[in-house]
DNA sequence: ACCAGATTCTTACAGCGTAAGTTTGTCATG
DNA sequence: CATGACAAACTTACGCTGTAAGAATCTGGT
Protein backbone atom coordinates (compact mmCIF):
# COMPACT_ATOMS: atom_id res chain seq x y z
CA UNK A 1 0.00 0.00 0.00
CA UNK A 2 2.97 2.40 0.54
CA UNK A 3 4.16 4.26 -1.94
CA UNK A 4 7.66 4.04 -1.09
CA UNK A 5 9.49 1.02 -2.50
CA UNK A 6 11.25 -2.13 -0.40
CA UNK A 7 14.64 -2.36 -0.44
CA UNK A 8 15.66 -4.19 -3.58
CA UNK A 9 12.78 -3.19 -6.00
CA UNK A 10 13.78 -1.73 -9.34
CA UNK A 11 13.14 2.44 -9.30
CA UNK A 12 14.37 2.43 -13.21
CA UNK A 13 17.08 4.25 -12.00
CA UNK A 14 19.40 4.67 -15.16
CA UNK A 15 22.27 6.86 -15.87
CA UNK A 16 20.40 8.92 -18.28
CA UNK A 17 17.19 9.41 -16.04
CA UNK A 18 20.04 10.32 -13.44
CA UNK A 19 21.89 12.75 -15.59
CA UNK A 20 18.32 14.16 -16.43
CA UNK A 21 17.39 15.13 -13.17
CA UNK A 22 20.52 16.27 -11.49
CA UNK A 23 21.01 18.69 -14.70
CA UNK A 24 17.16 19.91 -13.95
CA UNK A 25 17.89 20.34 -10.60
CA UNK A 26 20.87 22.37 -11.45
CA UNK A 27 18.84 24.42 -13.20
CA UNK A 28 16.32 24.96 -11.18
CA UNK A 29 18.31 25.71 -8.07
CA UNK A 30 22.00 26.47 -8.88
CA UNK A 31 25.04 24.00 -8.67
CA UNK A 32 25.07 24.08 -4.71
CA UNK A 33 22.19 22.35 -4.52
CA UNK A 34 22.96 19.79 -6.40
CA UNK A 35 24.62 17.24 -4.10
CA UNK A 36 23.95 13.47 -4.10
CA UNK A 37 21.30 13.32 -1.38
CA UNK A 38 19.00 15.82 -3.32
CA UNK A 39 19.27 14.33 -6.94
CA UNK A 40 18.24 11.13 -5.23
CA UNK A 41 15.69 12.86 -3.28
CA UNK A 42 14.44 13.75 -6.92
CA UNK A 43 14.34 10.55 -8.06
CA UNK A 44 12.55 9.24 -4.94
CA UNK A 45 16.32 7.04 -4.46
CA UNK A 46 18.58 7.01 -1.54
CA UNK A 47 21.94 8.74 -2.09
CA UNK A 48 23.91 5.70 -2.34
CA UNK A 49 21.78 3.99 -5.51
CA UNK A 50 22.81 6.62 -7.39
CA UNK A 51 26.34 4.83 -7.61
CA UNK A 52 25.32 2.16 -9.37
CA UNK A 53 24.96 3.97 -12.34
CA UNK A 54 27.48 6.77 -11.82
CA UNK A 55 31.29 6.06 -10.43
CA UNK A 56 31.42 9.16 -8.39
CA UNK A 57 30.46 12.91 -7.78
CA UNK A 58 33.00 14.11 -10.61
CA UNK A 59 31.97 11.48 -12.88
CA UNK A 60 28.08 12.33 -12.87
CA UNK A 61 29.48 15.97 -13.38
CA UNK A 62 31.59 15.16 -16.17
CA UNK A 63 28.34 13.71 -17.64
CA UNK A 64 26.47 16.29 -17.16
CA UNK A 65 28.85 18.82 -19.05
CA UNK A 66 28.81 15.70 -21.74
CA UNK A 67 25.02 15.77 -21.95
CA UNK A 68 25.23 19.28 -22.70
CA UNK A 69 27.61 19.08 -24.97
CA UNK A 70 25.66 16.68 -27.07
CA UNK A 71 22.62 19.05 -26.74
CA UNK A 72 24.83 21.55 -29.44
CA UNK A 73 23.64 19.60 -32.40
CA UNK A 74 25.27 19.16 -35.69
CA UNK A 75 23.82 21.56 -37.97
CA UNK A 76 22.26 19.46 -40.71
CA UNK A 77 25.05 19.64 -43.00
CA UNK A 78 24.85 22.00 -45.00
CA UNK A 79 27.17 22.64 -48.07
CA UNK A 80 28.35 26.49 -47.33
CA UNK A 81 31.98 28.13 -46.79
CA UNK A 82 33.77 27.45 -44.11
CA UNK A 83 33.17 30.57 -42.52
CA UNK A 84 29.90 29.59 -42.79
CA UNK A 85 30.33 26.20 -40.98
CA UNK A 86 32.59 27.72 -38.54
CA UNK A 87 29.73 30.83 -37.61
CA UNK A 88 27.41 27.55 -37.38
CA UNK A 89 29.12 25.53 -35.08
CA UNK A 90 30.50 29.15 -32.40
CA UNK A 91 26.53 30.06 -32.80
CA UNK A 92 25.71 26.45 -31.92
CA UNK A 93 27.74 26.51 -28.75
CA UNK A 94 26.69 29.91 -27.63
CA UNK A 95 23.08 28.91 -27.64
CA UNK A 96 23.17 25.56 -25.96
CA UNK A 97 25.37 27.34 -23.12
CA UNK A 98 23.96 30.15 -22.10
CA UNK A 99 20.51 27.98 -22.27
CA UNK A 100 21.78 26.51 -19.29
CA UNK A 101 24.01 29.59 -17.32
CA UNK A 102 23.94 27.47 -14.31
CA UNK A 103 25.90 24.81 -15.96
CA UNK A 104 28.81 26.76 -17.51
CA UNK A 105 30.92 26.93 -14.33
CA UNK A 106 30.74 23.12 -14.91
CA UNK A 107 31.54 22.98 -18.42
CA UNK A 108 34.59 25.51 -18.46
CA UNK A 109 36.30 23.94 -15.63
CA UNK A 110 36.34 20.21 -16.59
CA UNK A 111 37.41 18.46 -19.66
CA UNK A 112 35.94 19.20 -22.69
CA UNK A 113 37.81 15.83 -24.04
CA UNK A 114 35.16 13.16 -23.77
CA UNK A 115 33.81 11.31 -26.56
CA UNK A 116 30.70 12.93 -27.24
CA UNK A 117 32.72 16.08 -27.55
CA UNK A 118 35.36 14.59 -29.47
CA UNK A 119 32.69 13.26 -31.68
CA UNK A 120 31.53 17.07 -32.08
CA UNK A 121 34.56 18.30 -33.00
CA UNK A 122 35.26 15.39 -35.58
CA UNK A 123 32.12 16.12 -37.06
CA UNK A 124 32.95 20.11 -37.12
CA UNK A 125 36.22 19.14 -38.53
CA UNK A 126 34.75 17.16 -41.43
CA UNK A 127 32.59 20.07 -42.32
CA UNK A 128 35.92 22.37 -42.50
CA UNK A 129 37.45 19.81 -44.59
CA UNK A 130 34.90 19.11 -46.97
CA UNK A 131 34.66 22.55 -47.51
CA UNK A 132 38.47 22.79 -48.75
CA UNK A 133 40.40 23.86 -45.76
CA UNK A 134 43.26 21.70 -44.91
CA UNK A 135 43.57 19.36 -41.68
CA UNK A 136 45.74 21.18 -39.82
CA UNK A 137 44.26 24.90 -40.43
CA UNK A 138 40.64 23.55 -39.54
CA UNK A 139 41.72 22.57 -36.20
CA UNK A 140 43.77 25.51 -35.19
CA UNK A 141 40.68 27.39 -36.34
CA UNK A 142 38.54 25.30 -34.45
CA UNK A 143 40.36 25.32 -30.60
CA UNK A 144 40.26 29.19 -31.47
CA UNK A 145 36.53 29.62 -31.99
CA UNK A 146 35.74 27.06 -28.95
CA UNK A 147 38.08 28.88 -26.87
CA UNK A 148 36.30 32.16 -27.66
CA UNK A 149 32.94 30.83 -27.50
CA UNK A 150 33.78 29.21 -23.87
CA UNK A 151 35.57 32.34 -22.82
CA UNK A 152 33.06 34.69 -23.77
CA UNK A 153 30.17 32.60 -21.94
CA UNK A 154 32.59 32.01 -18.55
CA UNK A 155 32.57 35.77 -18.57
CA UNK A 156 28.80 36.36 -19.41
CA UNK A 157 27.68 33.77 -16.61
CA UNK A 158 30.30 35.48 -14.00
CA UNK A 159 29.18 38.65 -14.43
CA UNK A 160 25.26 37.57 -14.52
CA UNK A 161 26.34 36.04 -10.69
CA UNK A 162 27.60 39.61 -9.48
CA UNK A 163 24.55 40.87 -9.72
CA UNK A 164 23.02 38.11 -7.87
CA UNK A 165 25.64 38.71 -4.73
CA UNK A 166 24.83 41.43 -2.56
CA UNK A 167 27.23 40.48 -0.51
CA UNK A 168 31.06 41.35 -1.03
CA UNK A 169 29.82 43.67 -4.26
CA UNK A 170 27.79 45.90 -2.11
CA UNK A 171 30.83 48.13 -0.58
CA UNK A 172 33.02 47.93 -3.99
CA UNK A 173 31.57 48.64 -7.04
CA UNK A 174 28.73 51.62 -6.97
CA UNK A 175 31.18 54.64 -6.74
CA UNK A 176 34.39 53.19 -8.47
CA UNK A 177 32.47 53.07 -11.36
CA UNK A 178 33.01 56.36 -12.49
CA UNK A 179 35.10 58.04 -10.28
CA UNK A 180 37.57 55.36 -10.52
CA UNK A 181 37.25 54.17 -14.07
CA UNK A 182 35.93 57.36 -15.92
CA UNK A 183 37.01 55.53 -19.50
CA UNK A 184 35.15 52.12 -18.50
CA UNK A 185 32.16 53.95 -17.48
CA UNK A 186 32.03 56.01 -20.50
CA UNK A 187 32.76 53.34 -22.54
CA UNK A 188 29.87 51.52 -21.59
CA UNK A 189 27.40 54.19 -21.09
CA UNK A 190 27.32 54.49 -24.97
CA UNK A 191 26.89 50.90 -25.37
CA UNK A 192 24.01 50.03 -23.09
CA UNK A 193 21.30 50.58 -25.96
CA UNK A 194 21.94 47.18 -28.49
CA UNK A 195 19.98 44.22 -28.35
CA UNK A 196 21.49 40.28 -27.72
CA UNK A 197 24.95 41.01 -27.00
CA UNK A 198 26.46 42.25 -29.96
CA UNK A 199 30.12 41.84 -28.58
CA UNK A 200 30.09 38.28 -29.18
CA UNK A 201 29.14 39.20 -33.18
CA UNK A 202 31.83 41.74 -33.61
CA UNK A 203 34.72 39.46 -31.86
CA UNK A 204 33.66 36.59 -33.99
CA UNK A 205 33.50 38.27 -37.51
CA UNK A 206 36.93 39.59 -36.68
CA UNK A 207 38.31 36.06 -35.58
CA UNK A 208 37.18 34.56 -39.32
CA UNK A 209 38.23 37.67 -41.36
CA UNK A 210 41.39 37.49 -39.93
CA UNK A 211 41.44 33.58 -40.80
CA UNK A 212 40.71 34.47 -44.03
CA UNK A 213 43.78 36.86 -44.75
CA UNK A 214 46.36 33.83 -45.08
CA UNK B 1 57.20 28.09 26.81
CA UNK B 2 54.79 25.92 24.34
CA UNK B 3 54.94 27.67 20.74
CA UNK B 4 50.98 27.40 21.08
CA UNK B 5 50.07 30.98 20.70
CA UNK B 6 46.96 31.92 23.67
CA UNK B 7 43.77 32.72 22.92
CA UNK B 8 43.61 36.52 22.02
CA UNK B 9 47.24 36.65 21.64
CA UNK B 10 47.75 38.40 18.19
CA UNK B 11 49.30 36.31 15.39
CA UNK B 12 49.85 38.86 12.78
CA UNK B 13 46.62 37.83 10.55
CA UNK B 14 46.18 40.19 7.26
CA UNK B 15 43.83 39.29 4.69
CA UNK B 16 47.15 39.57 1.97
CA UNK B 17 48.46 37.07 4.27
CA UNK B 18 45.80 34.62 4.44
CA UNK B 19 45.26 35.46 0.67
CA UNK B 20 48.97 34.80 -0.26
CA UNK B 21 48.74 31.48 1.88
CA UNK B 22 45.47 30.26 -0.01
CA UNK B 23 46.86 30.61 -3.33
CA UNK B 24 50.04 29.00 -1.96
CA UNK B 25 48.60 25.95 -1.04
CA UNK B 26 46.10 25.72 -3.73
CA UNK B 27 48.98 25.71 -6.29
CA UNK B 28 50.71 23.24 -4.02
CA UNK B 29 47.84 20.74 -3.22
CA UNK B 30 45.09 21.66 -5.34
CA UNK B 31 41.65 23.50 -5.36
CA UNK B 32 40.09 20.71 -3.27
CA UNK B 33 42.72 20.77 -0.28
CA UNK B 34 41.68 24.51 0.16
CA UNK B 35 39.46 24.43 3.08
CA UNK B 36 39.86 26.91 6.19
CA UNK B 37 41.05 24.30 8.49
CA UNK B 38 43.31 23.75 6.42
CA UNK B 39 44.56 27.54 5.31
CA UNK B 40 44.35 27.85 9.45
CA UNK B 41 46.83 25.38 9.83
CA UNK B 42 49.24 26.89 7.43
CA UNK B 43 49.19 29.95 9.06
CA UNK B 44 49.54 28.29 12.96
CA UNK B 45 45.95 29.33 13.70
CA UNK B 46 42.63 27.75 14.18
CA UNK B 47 40.20 28.03 10.89
CA UNK B 48 37.75 30.16 12.25
CA UNK B 49 40.78 32.91 12.96
CA UNK B 50 40.09 33.66 9.53
CA UNK B 51 36.49 34.93 9.16
CA UNK B 52 38.14 38.27 10.90
CA UNK B 53 39.50 39.06 7.46
CA UNK B 54 37.19 37.74 5.38
CA UNK B 55 33.92 37.27 5.28
CA UNK B 56 33.02 33.77 4.22
CA UNK B 57 34.82 30.92 2.00
CA UNK B 58 33.28 32.09 -1.39
CA UNK B 59 34.48 35.57 -0.42
CA UNK B 60 38.56 34.63 -0.06
CA UNK B 61 38.18 32.36 -3.66
CA UNK B 62 37.01 36.03 -4.77
CA UNK B 63 39.64 37.17 -3.26
CA UNK B 64 42.23 34.71 -4.66
CA UNK B 65 41.67 35.88 -8.41
CA UNK B 66 41.62 39.57 -8.08
CA UNK B 67 45.28 38.92 -6.07
CA UNK B 68 46.13 36.74 -9.44
CA UNK B 69 44.63 39.27 -11.90
CA UNK B 70 46.87 42.07 -10.06
CA UNK B 71 50.16 40.04 -10.76
CA UNK B 72 48.99 40.86 -14.44
CA UNK B 73 50.63 44.05 -14.23
CA UNK B 74 50.14 46.55 -16.91
CA UNK B 75 53.08 46.44 -19.14
CA UNK B 76 54.79 49.80 -18.46
CA UNK B 77 53.13 52.16 -21.11
CA UNK B 78 54.80 51.84 -24.03
CA UNK B 79 54.10 53.81 -26.72
CA UNK B 80 52.54 51.40 -29.65
CA UNK B 81 50.05 50.67 -31.95
CA UNK B 82 46.90 49.15 -30.71
CA UNK B 83 47.67 46.32 -32.15
CA UNK B 84 50.64 45.89 -29.96
CA UNK B 85 48.63 47.23 -26.74
CA UNK B 86 46.16 44.08 -27.25
CA UNK B 87 49.06 41.60 -27.78
CA UNK B 88 50.68 42.88 -25.02
CA UNK B 89 47.64 42.42 -22.60
CA UNK B 90 46.59 38.96 -24.58
CA UNK B 91 50.21 37.40 -23.70
CA UNK B 92 50.56 39.10 -20.00
CA UNK B 93 47.03 37.52 -19.17
CA UNK B 94 47.86 34.25 -20.57
CA UNK B 95 51.64 34.14 -18.77
CA UNK B 96 49.84 34.89 -15.34
CA UNK B 97 46.89 32.33 -15.84
CA UNK B 98 49.08 29.24 -16.94
CA UNK B 99 51.46 29.98 -14.29
CA UNK B 100 48.88 29.71 -12.10
CA UNK B 101 46.96 26.36 -13.41
CA UNK B 102 45.39 25.29 -10.19
CA UNK B 103 43.37 28.24 -10.08
CA UNK B 104 42.35 28.29 -13.25
CA UNK B 105 38.61 27.27 -12.47
CA UNK B 106 38.19 29.34 -9.95
CA UNK B 107 38.94 32.38 -12.07
CA UNK B 108 37.08 31.12 -15.07
CA UNK B 109 33.74 30.15 -13.01
CA UNK B 110 33.61 33.55 -10.74
CA UNK B 111 32.96 37.18 -11.59
CA UNK B 112 35.75 39.11 -13.35
CA UNK B 113 34.18 42.72 -11.98
CA UNK B 114 36.27 42.89 -8.80
CA UNK B 115 37.96 46.19 -8.37
CA UNK B 116 40.69 45.47 -9.24
CA UNK B 117 40.10 43.69 -12.58
CA UNK B 118 38.21 47.08 -13.39
CA UNK B 119 41.18 49.21 -12.91
CA UNK B 120 43.13 46.75 -14.80
CA UNK B 121 40.49 46.95 -17.85
CA UNK B 122 40.70 50.30 -17.46
CA UNK B 123 44.62 51.35 -17.60
CA UNK B 124 44.27 48.91 -20.66
CA UNK B 125 41.46 50.89 -22.44
CA UNK B 126 43.53 53.67 -21.60
CA UNK B 127 46.44 52.54 -23.57
CA UNK B 128 44.02 51.48 -26.47
CA UNK B 129 42.62 55.14 -26.23
CA UNK B 130 45.61 56.64 -26.56
CA UNK B 131 46.39 54.63 -29.38
CA UNK B 132 43.59 56.25 -31.70
CA UNK B 133 41.19 54.19 -30.97
CA UNK B 134 37.31 55.17 -30.02
CA UNK B 135 36.30 54.21 -26.53
CA UNK B 136 33.43 51.73 -27.91
CA UNK B 137 35.35 49.73 -30.42
CA UNK B 138 38.26 49.55 -27.65
CA UNK B 139 36.19 47.93 -25.36
CA UNK B 140 34.74 45.68 -27.72
CA UNK B 141 38.25 44.65 -28.64
CA UNK B 142 39.48 44.57 -24.86
CA UNK B 143 36.26 41.94 -24.11
CA UNK B 144 36.97 39.78 -27.48
CA UNK B 145 40.92 39.20 -26.19
CA UNK B 146 40.20 38.55 -22.34
CA UNK B 147 37.30 36.42 -23.60
CA UNK B 148 39.28 34.43 -26.11
CA UNK B 149 42.53 34.13 -23.26
CA UNK B 150 39.95 32.99 -20.46
CA UNK B 151 39.04 30.40 -22.78
CA UNK B 152 42.33 29.19 -24.25
CA UNK B 153 42.86 28.86 -20.54
CA UNK B 154 39.94 26.85 -19.30
CA UNK B 155 40.45 24.81 -22.29
CA UNK B 156 44.40 24.11 -21.42
CA UNK B 157 43.96 24.02 -17.83
CA UNK B 158 40.66 21.18 -18.33
CA UNK B 159 42.87 19.31 -20.96
CA UNK B 160 45.84 19.00 -18.69
CA UNK B 161 43.75 18.02 -15.74
CA UNK B 162 42.18 15.15 -18.32
CA UNK B 163 45.41 13.64 -18.08
CA UNK B 164 45.85 12.92 -14.38
CA UNK B 165 42.72 11.65 -13.48
CA UNK B 166 42.53 7.72 -14.59
CA UNK B 167 39.50 6.60 -13.72
CA UNK B 168 36.45 8.37 -15.98
CA UNK B 169 39.05 8.28 -19.12
CA UNK B 170 40.56 4.71 -19.22
CA UNK B 171 37.45 3.03 -20.58
CA UNK B 172 36.95 5.91 -23.19
CA UNK B 173 39.26 8.23 -24.63
CA UNK B 174 42.57 5.53 -26.08
CA UNK B 175 40.52 3.45 -28.44
CA UNK B 176 38.33 5.68 -29.76
CA UNK B 177 40.98 8.10 -30.42
CA UNK B 178 41.80 6.40 -34.09
CA UNK B 179 38.79 4.84 -34.83
CA UNK B 180 35.57 6.82 -34.38
CA UNK B 181 37.39 10.02 -34.93
CA UNK B 182 40.18 9.43 -37.97
CA UNK B 183 40.35 13.20 -39.06
CA UNK B 184 40.89 14.40 -35.47
CA UNK B 185 43.38 12.06 -35.01
CA UNK B 186 45.36 12.64 -37.92
CA UNK B 187 45.09 16.80 -37.38
CA UNK B 188 46.49 16.28 -33.64
CA UNK B 189 49.51 14.60 -35.45
CA UNK B 190 50.88 16.54 -37.69
CA UNK B 191 50.49 19.38 -34.90
CA UNK B 192 52.52 17.07 -32.18
CA UNK B 193 55.75 18.97 -32.75
CA UNK B 194 55.49 22.72 -32.17
CA UNK B 195 56.64 24.23 -29.33
CA UNK B 196 54.83 26.54 -26.52
CA UNK B 197 51.37 26.22 -27.83
CA UNK B 198 51.36 28.22 -31.31
CA UNK B 199 47.44 27.82 -31.05
CA UNK B 200 47.27 30.57 -29.12
CA UNK B 201 49.07 32.98 -31.22
CA UNK B 202 47.53 31.82 -34.61
CA UNK B 203 43.76 32.95 -33.10
CA UNK B 204 45.28 35.71 -31.50
CA UNK B 205 46.68 37.10 -35.02
CA UNK B 206 43.90 36.16 -36.94
CA UNK B 207 41.52 38.58 -34.20
CA UNK B 208 44.10 41.55 -34.62
CA UNK B 209 43.87 41.14 -38.16
CA UNK B 210 40.44 40.86 -38.18
CA UNK B 211 40.10 43.94 -36.32
CA UNK B 212 42.00 45.90 -38.55
CA UNK B 213 39.97 45.18 -41.82
CA UNK B 214 37.30 47.58 -40.95
C1' DA C 1 43.55 49.52 38.25
C1' DC C 2 40.20 48.92 35.07
C1' DC C 3 37.43 48.89 31.23
C1' DA C 4 36.63 48.46 26.00
C1' DG C 5 37.76 46.42 22.00
C1' DA C 6 40.18 43.40 19.21
C1' DT C 7 41.76 38.87 18.34
C1' DT C 8 41.94 34.15 18.92
C1' DC C 9 40.29 29.65 20.31
C1' DT C 10 36.41 26.26 21.50
C1' DT C 11 32.32 24.06 20.78
C1' DA C 12 28.60 22.70 18.06
C1' DC C 13 25.66 21.77 14.04
C1' DA C 14 23.93 20.48 9.71
C1' DG C 15 25.33 18.87 5.50
C1' DC C 16 28.64 16.70 2.34
C1' DG C 17 30.82 12.37 -0.50
C1' DT C 18 31.28 7.77 -0.10
C1' DA C 19 33.11 2.96 1.95
C1' DA C 20 31.12 -1.11 3.86
C1' DG C 21 27.55 -4.01 4.90
C1' DT C 22 22.52 -5.51 4.85
C1' DT C 23 18.13 -6.47 2.95
C1' DT C 24 15.19 -7.49 -0.64
C1' DG C 25 13.58 -8.63 -5.35
C1' DT C 26 14.38 -11.24 -9.84
C1' DC C 27 15.51 -15.08 -12.58
C1' DA C 28 17.92 -19.10 -14.54
C1' DT C 29 18.75 -23.56 -13.35
C1' DG C 30 18.17 -28.09 -11.01
C1' DC D 1 8.70 -25.97 -7.11
C1' DA D 2 13.04 -25.13 -4.79
C1' DT D 3 17.53 -23.07 -4.77
C1' DG D 4 21.21 -20.30 -5.39
C1' DA D 5 23.46 -16.41 -7.85
C1' DC D 6 23.11 -11.77 -8.87
C1' DA D 7 21.66 -7.05 -8.87
C1' DA D 8 19.26 -3.16 -7.03
C1' DA D 9 18.14 -0.41 -3.23
C1' DC D 10 18.57 0.84 1.53
C1' DT D 11 21.25 1.59 6.20
C1' DT D 12 24.84 2.87 8.86
C1' DA D 13 28.98 5.11 9.70
C1' DC D 14 33.18 8.02 9.12
C1' DG D 15 35.73 11.97 8.41
C1' DC D 16 35.35 16.02 6.20
C1' DT D 17 33.22 20.70 5.12
C1' DG D 18 31.64 25.93 6.14
C1' DT D 19 30.34 28.66 9.73
C1' DA D 20 27.17 30.49 13.87
C1' DA D 21 27.70 31.42 18.85
C1' DG D 22 30.24 32.11 22.77
C1' DA D 23 34.23 31.91 26.00
C1' DA D 24 38.93 33.26 26.82
C1' DT D 25 42.78 36.07 26.46
C1' DC D 26 45.73 40.03 25.20
C1' DT D 27 46.33 45.13 24.37
C1' DG D 28 46.01 50.05 24.78
C1' DG D 29 43.68 54.24 26.74
C1' DT D 30 42.00 56.29 30.80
Amino acid sequence: MSSKRARGQNAGLTRQAILQAALALAEREGLKALSMRRIGQELGVEAMSLYQHVASKDALLDGLVEQLFTQAAPPPAVAASWQECLREYAYSLLRVLIAHPNIIPLVVSRPAITPQNLHLMEDALQMLHTAGLPLERALDMLYAVTGFVVGHVAILAAGGRARHTPANRMQAIPDLDLRETPLLAEATRTRRSSGTDPRFGFALEAMLRGFDTR
